[in-house]
RNA sequence: GCCAAUGUAGCUCAGUUGGCAGAGCAGCUCACUCGUAAUGAGCAGGCCAGCGGUUCGAAUCCGCUCAUUGGCUCCA
């Protein structure tokens, strides 16, 4: 009897050693049909591998994370099968699986994406086929032999140590280190989606490849899905909503610097607004620290040591500067005055503070990868019993922050890296500590396994947009250098001093990046209390106009932010104007309104309610901002 | 930083083989004064990213630089 265990703890026995097929398939037929691979020992498998008696084995279906990326990578190799079925000159190189789908790298004629219809037909054609993906182990020296013809193949298996893998599916043989699906009917939905040059080994010396881009999913769903959210993404891009909508801009003057004109100053100070409520309401202080420090500060911080390639430094009457990229080491300065009794802990310190980082010069992306931005920082110092408290209250302020904007959110927990500072006790005391609140918390999480900072274990806060995307925002770190480094102490209740624990943690990140993700999240259509012109008044022809730049300050007054327009177009004109700025409310001022002193109000939804009185009117404006509904359609009448 | 592509009016983009710099929208002026997604006419707007080269002549060809985009790399 040959036992094999489930991750559930279950035990299945076999009369023979079975392979990963049989396994699924003792558990239903419909399982096993979705099944793609296994793993054994934290390494993942084909499912015809067989596996020997007392191992623990997790089949990984369609809907495990890991599946999706096996699948892609035989998506790429049937793609190579494809082209070189239509293309018989073409020598293949490498294919990888990338973020969003795959690229096969091909030493062929030029082709252009009218050869992909052909292409895809070929594909098809294979997947329908289901061909068993088949994998042979070989000597080095026959994988030579079994590729002689082509020789990029030659050349990586040259590299390789040991034996060597193949997978065959019809007649179309790869050297590939594997897993590959059962066969290709699994990969359901093939789609090429672009044609790129490439350089073998990236070195422009060589022979220039024809990199073609695919994409896969197990059903066609899913693909028509995701091709939808790449075109909405696009549509959404903050880059271009940012110049339409007048809310910020880059120069060549400031590389990586963002300028925020008015409209996008009037939602950043709503942002902030907001932040600093929240905070006030937990509890939070509000400090400022300079953005320029002198080289002794951040060499005691470590930063000179170590993140000195990424700070702008200066030299000024021959002393060293640099300009912060963390606001951390400043923060330091300011507890270090204080040395509290324990009764004032935790101590927590806020700092919208600006940072300068430099990013290299292809890493930068709008508002997403900036060189200046201001992160939403703080502090706080606690004993190391508040831990389990303050990480809860700090999760629990991130959530509110999120579900104003209706964001939902996942957490990940990052352990002990292999380099790191501390001693053993100190971080599974941090990390006890993490983990405990997370418990509480009750979320659920996932464990990056040393995947933490050199100084200490972090929570990480991911939160999806309306289309799906997840973005790293939040992140709560705790940190077990600087309190030593700085020599910070409070005074307990024995009355000697001792180290308090730190943490930095953030909710928006950065908050220009935060600012770009809210802008594509909402698609430039901002609920009332963020938008950055809330009301727009049409006057309906000049002789109205008078009276309607004195209901602007009348509006403004009621801390509405308004705009005018006062050009001499016609009401349709401005109407269409306005609803293409995304102005959440457009007033019509005309000769009944003014006599009866009413608006006629219309939301982004296209519907206009007539004679809304100035009461009901600031009633619901008012109503819906101090609130931060969630909306950008408030309801009159 | 590396590889590739791109850079023309405020915005979106044409510009042929090297031969006078173009359109739409926005802007300004005039007329219209309008009831919920584009009123009409006219005018103005440019060191064709920058610097250098080839040429009788360069937006166009070549080199360098800068910026942007995509990918890579990086993320103490």
């Amino acid at each position: 009897m040959v036992k094999i265990t489930l991750p559930d703890g279950s035990e299945r026995e076999f009369t023979e050693t079975p392979t990963g097929a049989d396994i699924a398939l003792s558990i239903s037929e419909g399982f096993a049909r979705s099944c793609v691979a296994m793993e054994v020992g934290g390494q993942l498998m084909d499912l015809s591998e067989t596996v020997a008696d007392g191992t623990a084995v997790r089949l990984i279906t369609t809907r495990d994370s890991e599946a999706l990326e096996i699948m892609r990578h035989s998506a790429a190799h049937i793609m190579a099968q494809a082209i070189k079925n239509l293309y018989p000159m073409a020598h293949l190189t490498i294919g990888p699986v990338v973020e969003g789908g795959f690229y096969y790298d091909i030493d062929m004629e030029p082709i252009g994406e009218e050869a992909f219809p052909a292409i895809e037909k070929e594909i098809n054609r294979l997947v329908k086929a289901k061909l068993p993906f088949v994998r042979q182990v070989i000597s080095k020296e026959a994988a030579l032999e079994r590729f002689k013809s082509e020789p990029y193949k030659l050349e990586l298996i040259e590299g390789l140590e040991g034996t060597i893998s193949l997978y065959t599916q019809g007649d179309f043989v790869d050297l590939c280190r594997g897993p590959h699906i059962p066969h290709t009917g699994l990969a359901k939905a093939v789609k090429l989606l672009r044609v790129s040059g490439a350089y073998w080994r990236a070195d422009q010396n060589n022979a220039q490849l024809q990199r073609v881009y695919g994409t896969a999913f197990f059903d066609k769903k899913e693909l028509k899905a995701h091709l939808h959210m790449v075109e909405e993404a696009k549509k959404r891009d903050h880059r271009k909503l940012g110049t339409q909508l007048d809310l910020f801009s880059f120069h060549d003057e400031a590389p990586g610097m963002p300028f925020f004109h008015a409209k996008g100053m009037a939602m950043w100070n709503a942002l902030l607004d907001y932040w600093r409520e929240e905070h006030r309401k937990d509890g939070y202080v509000e400090t400022k620290t300079p953005i320029m420090l002198n080289r002794d500060l951040w060499e005691r911080s470590g930063h000179w040591e170590n993140y000195r390639e990424n700070m702008y430094t200066s030299s000024v009457d021959e002393i060293d500067y640099a300009i912060k990229p963390m606001n951390c080491p400043g923060g330091m300065l300011l507890f270090r005055m204080k040395s509290p009794s324990y009764r004032e802990l935790p101590y927590r310190a806020g700092e919208i503070g600006l940072v300068h980082r430099h990013e290299l010069s292809g890493a930068l992306s709008g508002l997403f990868r900036v060189r200046a931005f201001h992160q939403d920082d703080a502090h706080i110092f606690m004993t190391p019993e508040q831990i389990h408290d303050e990480i809860l209250g700090v999760l629990n302020l991130a959530a509110r922050v999120y579900q104003t904007f209706g964001l939902d959110f996942h957490l990940e927990l990052s352990t002990r890296p292999k380099k790191s500072i501390g001693s053993d006790e100190q971080w599974e005391k941090a990390t006890e500590g993490l983990r405990s609140a997370l418990d509480i918390y009750g979320k659920g999480y996932m464990i990056n396994e040393g995947d933490g900072a050199f100084y200490g274990p972090k929570i990480d806060i991911h939160i999806k947009d309306a289309i799906g995307r997840t973005w790293q925002c939040g992140t709560i770190q705790l940190d077990m250098s600087l309190p030593e480094r700085f020599d910070l102490t409070y005074i307990g209740a024995d009355n000697e001093k001792h180290r308090p624990v730190m943490i930095h943690r953030v909710a928006f990140g950065s908050v220009e990046r935060f600012f770009g993700i809210l802008v594509e999240h909402y698609a430039g259509r901002f609920p009332l209390w963020l938008a950055p012109v809330q009301a727009v008044l049409l006057p309906m022809n000049d002789d109205l106009l008078a009276y309607t730049v004195q209901v602007k300050r009348e509006l403004e007054a009621e801390g509405i932010r308004v705009d005018v327009d006062g050009r001499g177009e016609s009401l349709k004109r401005k109407v269409r104007d306005a609803q293409l700025q995304q102005v959440p409310v457009i007033i019509t001022i005309g000769e009944k309104e003014r006599e009866a002193g009413v608006f006629s109000v219309r939301t982004l939804d296209g519907t206009v309610t007539y004679g809304v009185s100035r009461e009901d009117f600031l009633s619901v404006v008012k109503t819906d901002i101090h609130a931060r509904k969630n909306e950008s359609v408030p309801v009159f009448g």
